[in-house]
DNA sequence: CGGCATCCTACCCGATACTG
DNA sequence: CAGTATCGGGTAGGATGCCG
């Protein structure tokens, strides 16, 4: 690619929303923060995300280098999620660009669900 | 929704990434910077896009508020972008974002491309 | 419980050609 | 110069069903 142009693949920025810019991805590691969570856990707080997609993304935040998958033999299953540091960096991140979203966004409401009101959520469902 | 799961519409992160998370936004975004850019200057800067694609990220960024578009009625035609106060919220944010991409690639080179040398890259195309 | 396998749809993105 | 118009392919994301 030229040097003088705009060097796409070389391009931290690029990068990093290759691997972030889906979807759900932010979410997800913003719901699971500094805990470990399962699988049933995530797939329960984010039912909007079919379980396909969840595992596709957890997977390629995996590889990634993000979170990291524990997965126990036992009966039932479990497999817990977590973050790695290199996810837990990105949290301060991820709260900046919530920030400038509720700053001008006009449409923000009183019962808008912040990421704190997201690990709320993450209590609830530990019942 | 439900609230005691995920408020996915409300919910400021996911707004945040539907603005941003396309594939050429955040580039456009830290092209622009604090100046004020001509339609043709980013075509030659990000010649990896097409200048389709590139119109309409441009018209989205418009419509989220995030740059402005001057049309000079003259001719030949001139259009100039630059970004509102909303969109240069975002610079230190994709700073973050790049600092962190950059600390934990293992492949990162020497001659890769920060936003810094983006920016040279626009002086250059300036002539 | 925590997955795969399969199929399907939408739409993002690009190539190309044309215009005021 | 700075766009539109049109067409089309690839893929991200979703619905459903089966499995250890």
């Amino acid at each position: 690619m030229n040097r003088e142009k705009f060097a796409y693949s070389s391009c931290p920025l690029v990068k990093a929303m290759t691997a972030l810019g889906s979807k759900w991805k932010p979410i997800i590691v913003c719901v699971i923060r500094d805990k470990k969570v399962r699988f049933g856990q995530l797939a329960a707080i984010m039912d909007v995300i079919s379980r396909k997609v969840l595992t596709d993304q957890l997977r390629e935040l995996e590889a990634d280098g993000i979170l990291i998958r524990e997965e126990f033999k036992e009966l039932p299953p479990r497999v817990e999620y977590s973050l790695t540091q290199k996810g837990l960096d990105l949290l301060p991140i991820f709260s900046m660009l919530e920030d400038w979203e509720t700053k001008y966004d006009q449409q923000s409401e009183v019962d808008d669900l912040s990421m704190h009101s997201l690990q709320e959520s993450l209590v609830v469902e530990k019942n």
